[in-house]
DNA sequence: GTAATAAATTTGTAAATCAAATTAAATCAA
DNA sequence: TTGATTTAATTTGATTTACAAATTTATTAC
């Protein structure tokens, strides 16, 4: 009933192997504190579940060490099946993964219309994960568990969607309706967040417990993660990093509101503001404003300028009030360059407040458009980890 | 060694007491669910190393019941004693608490100078502490922890001073040279920090996990409690609301940069700005210009409104952020009301993003003086709490 | 004075950790 | 090839700890 210590040995055990993805028991003894002994007991008890698994040779040292050479031990990846999958605009990517992380499958699929009721778009989403499952000559049910990325509001730990452009109906505990309709454990988040669990997992965030990622697309993204953790403030709508304010009564948004970050450097407030300039009606597509921009055209130029001071001027506003170790710069599209600029960082660097210590250090990830599939995934793993430890301890009673 | 299962029943159940005030063994294990028996040992245990106590009637409810009547236990006020003290621009406030946390003294002095060394400072804190001490019949050697608030940028865990407006060394191993000094415990932090916790332990986030706390006396400053813990950054210099940027090389701040919401809604901002317009050479007070705004003065008016207007673009900017479940709007000083007023609560409502659900609560608390010092006691209690709970587990080896 | 009632404690048992002893699996040296 | 050496992993026995159930304690009701 309570968590009793048998629990915590094995959570961090299990995380533990994780995190080494080969370690032999005595240095997860030493690493957790857990005596050899109990450290015994407690992996058989994992092997048996078939949780984990031993890798003959440690392939690390061969210095013809003598005695008992160690036996590693790792995440048993054919344990649990995973599927992730993050909702785009008009598509929605998938992909499925073994216990241990590492990728089966992946699928990609268009979606006839953008925005879906949601009882419908459950049913369109109970076929993509059966058609990624039998990929693999698997079965829907076989998957463990389901984590799901969806633009909009989203209450995480309760699975429910206050508003998302992809469905038609606000306020859908669409957790639940998933689970009725896939059969199978569901685990909902809003996509920025997701992003900020994969860099955690897969990424750049590995071994940081405290980091911030924005992600930049069509919008602009924020996921925070501290101690180790997705922070998720109590309505399940913060982390709006483009929606923070730059300028008092700025440019028009498309929330509607006037001066968010969003409204300076996304890629339709460049394309406007060009349109706008030039008085021209079509619109101009990014590339050219950016290439414009270099080529010496000033009017290009000013706006990319503009965009990448702002947006400066927004993470400076993160670090002042988190000052956290790391920033993420994360997106797919390689247009949004010229935020990720050198110039842009350093614009950021004299806004924040000065220590003599360094700042933040910033990094810049440009992934592919499954990263967001592989976080959803990665948070389900997360749940569906939790889970099989805590069935464990139903089995023994 | 390693923290044992008893060491966590043992906090778990000191904390409970604290929160509960006073409550009887069997209310903790219905609370704490830690069953009767153990609680029985463990608070045997408190009560023999003292730091709790029992109290015969239970004043609540005197509905004639039958059987063995409960026992409060409450935490024993004697058990140890906890100064705190919040250094001020030349002035020192310091409160005396008792383990409870209820005020046995309180004491001001001031400074012949407003920046002193690091060891002339910690001397001048010595001598406060044993005034303090001796007010009611104690000395210096009798307090069991000194928790100390001081403005600038503070790595608190490692009681570092990176800068200081009261010191006249920049990075100074403070905590270190206090502890040497006064021969007592000592636990720094910034100042700001510590409204938090003063709202945290005594004030109005009693009772919440999650919340905010602005600051506003000469300059803005934010404390935020996530997780019931406050967060500092990793360099120590977070949370610093007043330099978050608000215009794009806006006014000058008197951090040197330009934009910072300090340099909109502050004090010195306001007596500024409306020397500037005015031409006048003489600064005119806060209180002159906000009644000249009252009584129709347009320029004044026109002053107010736009710190208020930053600020309510500030603190949407937390909100769009953190989305917190409470902010409080902390602050001695009632010239600020224009801050705290309920249309510039209106203004920051209508920036946040817009979700079906109620915006974080915001509530305003103006105190005096002394709410410092009793944060920075209240920083100091809860360290000497703990490190009384790891004495036990040593004396019992 | 006795029954009833509820809080707190005691008792005996089961779970779980750990240090120390033991066993297992390898290398090295002769 | 054999035995010494070395190190990992397991087993053993003691100890800690938590808890359910039984018991004691302190009160009210009749």
């Amino acid at each position: 009933m309570s968590v009793n210590q048998r629990e915590i040995g094995r959570r961090k055990l299990l995380t533990e192997i994780r995190r080494q993805q080969r370690v032999p028991r005595i240095d997860l003894s030493e690493l957790t504190g857990i005596s050899r002994a109990t450290v015994t007991t407690i992996t058989a008890e994992l092997l048996r579940e078939g949780l984990i698994e031993e890798v003959s040779s440690d392939s690390g040292e061969k210095d013809s060490k003598r005695g008992r050479p160690k036996v590693d031990l790792k995440i048993r990846g054919a344990a649990r099946l995973i599927a992730g999958a993050k909702i785009s605009n008009k598509t929605v990517s998938l992909v499925l993964l073994d216990f241990e992380g590492t990728q089966l499958a992946d699928h990609e699929a268009d979606l006839e219309t953008a925005v879906l009721p949601a009882a419908e778009m459950a049913q369109v989403l109970a076929g993509l994960v059966e058609t990624l499952a039998q990929k693999i000559g698997m079965s829907r049910q076989d998957v463990a568990g389901f984590g799901l990325g969806i633009a909009g509001v989203v209450d995480a730990p309760r699975g429910f969607v206050h508003w998302s452009p992809s469905l038609t109906s606000r306020n859908v505990q669409f957790g639940d309706v998933l689970e009725r309709v896939l059969g199978i454990p569901v685990f909902l988040d809003n996509d920025a967040n997701l992003v900020a669990m994969a860099e955690k997992s897969f990424g750049l965030g590995q071994g940081h417990n405290d980091f911030i990622v924005v992600t930049i697309e069509s919008g602009v993204g924020m996921g925070i993660v501290i101690n180790d953790e997705i922070y998720r403030g109590t309505r399940g709508c913060g982390a709006e990093f483009g929606h923070t304010k730059v300028q008092l009564e700025g440019a028009l948004c498309r929330c509607g509101q006037r001066g968010c970050l969003e409204a300076y450097a996304a890629d339709y407030a460049l394309t406007r503001e060009a349109m706008l300039a030039s008085g021209e009606a079509a619109e101009r597509q990014v590339e050219d404003i950016l290439r414009a921009a270099k080529e010496g055209d000033e009017m290009a130029a000013s706006i990319v300028s503009r965009a990448g001071r702002m947006f400066a001027m927004g993470l400076a506003n993160i670090v002042n009030i988190f000052d956290p170790e790391l920033i993420i710069l994360a997106g797919e599209q390689m247009q949004a360059s010229h935020l990720y600029a050198e110039d842009v960082i350093a614009g950021m660097r004299k806004l924040i407040v000065q220590v003599d210590k360094a700042p933040p250090e910033v990094v810049v990830h440009k992934w592919g458009n499954l990263m967001w599939a592989r976080g959803a995934a990665a948070y389900a793993l997360e749940n569906v980890s939790e889970n099989a430890l805590l069935g464990m301890a139903d089995n023994a009673a």
